[in-house]
DNA sequence: CGTGATCTTGAGGGAATTCAATGTCGGTGG
DNA sequence: CCACCGACATTGAATTCCCTCAAGATCACG
């Protein structure tokens, strides 16, 4: 009837589920100062830090969502099959970031370690408990809700655009969150960046070398990219 | 630099402000035991319905977000105009929706009346302060959120597939919310559709004639749309 | 019944995908 | 140390889907 790739065959090692919760739950200390919000507070009184290895999955499509989650050290991907066999990826959660709470009961996406990966993880039902009782937490759980909606919007507007303006978008996003200066250090495959964009692998690939050869970025190495131009991808970005 | 279409001079119209806050308020009885939620009762009490006409503006882009709105009659969309003159419309709220809620401090959408339209108002900060005080209302907009949340998660799905699959989810999302049996009556133009589900107008209305062409559909008008194979529509969507 | 708005239909072009092949990098073992 | 291998990335050619542009059809309304 219409197209749509099926997985690639040389690819379909990704799909294949992976063995979860390879390493013992640790308990893990408030770390002194360094966090003030009450949030953040309680969940490093009640959560223990998980360690996946690379592709390792953190929790699957259709689990109960009884925990929440805070990347700690490395990067996480949530993420969807379709029935298409294409995967469309829901999100990126680099260290500090929250994930796995914009769910409702069920979990609608999977998550997966995109590197070895360090998760703070969170009994949901502790959380909510104690946001009957703090006001102060129940609005920020609120706020990171809201947060979330907020990037959703942004996905929207962003999918209805050219794949130079997505590749920028993202370019600029990752320089956002994950820069040191104007060298971006990208976690994930091509792959992953094709499936959260909406474009193919291709595509993605074309388009960079498209940007570099416009003096906007360069590409070192696959994963390194450095901005040389963010006027010039934020003009595309319209 | 690259292509996507500015506005169309003979479409223009369409994103020229209109005079806002035609009808003066009316202040609004809770209307017996229709409602049973806490959060639709003091809403109903707190609220004051308005009168909007077609295509008048309910809320801009950046103003404070001050309000909440609930439709009682009629049909609203929310909106964003891009830089390169296109518009994408955030979502069709229809009676019973609640809309404005997901936005932050300051609208990131705009709202306007598809058709001439009755819109309960109520004070965010009322709203809020109530929620403060009673949890069960507190619980409710934070599900609202969620929800919201999960429809824009829907909508990222939604915009990575083809037109057909688009069209046909659109179909069937209406369908779902506002259909007599299997008879849909669209309130909104072909061009909101499109901008709905990031494609042209034309693209949309060919995709319909296809669908119908193939059995899966009739449209007796063109606003008016009969579901004749929703399994069809269905294995589109997949 | 004319006029403008909305919708449909057709032809042509362009951007992204598909398919296929080649290139690069990191590891592992000879 | 180098050769080989798999995973990942890039590049090219052909195709396809959707968009663009243009013209006609339909509908609502004065």
């Amino acid at each position: 009837m219409h197209t749509q790739t099926a997985v690639r065959t040389d690819q379909f090692h990704r799909f294949v589920p992976v063995p979860r919760n390879p390493s013992p739950p640790t308990t893990h200390a408030l770390d002194g100062a360094s966090e003030r919000e009450p949030l953040a507070q309680s969940m490093h009184l009640m959560g223990a830090v998980m360690s996946y290895p690379r592709n390792a999955e953190i929790f699957g499509d259709n689990e109960p969502a009884e925990y929440l989650y805070k990347v700690i050290g490395g990067a996480v991907r949530t993420y969807k099959i379709l029935s298409d066999g294409r995967r469309q990826i829901g999100g990126f959660y680099l260290p500090g970031d929250i994930f796995g709470f914009q769910f409702a009961e069920e979990h609608t996406f999977s998550a997966e370690a995109i590197t070895d990966a360090k998760v703070l993880v969170i009994k949901r039902s502790a959380l909510t408990a104690l946001a009957g009782c703090d006001a102060a937490v129940a609005r920020q759980l609120f706020a990171l809700t809201s947060c979330e909606l907020r990037r959703m919007q942004d996905r929207v507007l962003l999918l209805i655009k050219s794949a130079q303006q997505r590749v920028a978008s993202f370019l600029l996003e990752m320089a956002d969150r994950a820069a040191a200066g104007n060298v971006v250090e990208l976690p994930m495959s091509r792959q992953d960046i094709a499936d959260y964009l909406g474009l193919t692998i291709e595509t993605v690939s074309r388009t960079l070398r498209c940007l570099e050869s416009s003096a906007a970025i360069e590409v070192p190495s696959s994963r390194r990219i450095v901005l040389r131009n963010r006027s010039a991808l934020n003009r595309l970005n319209s």
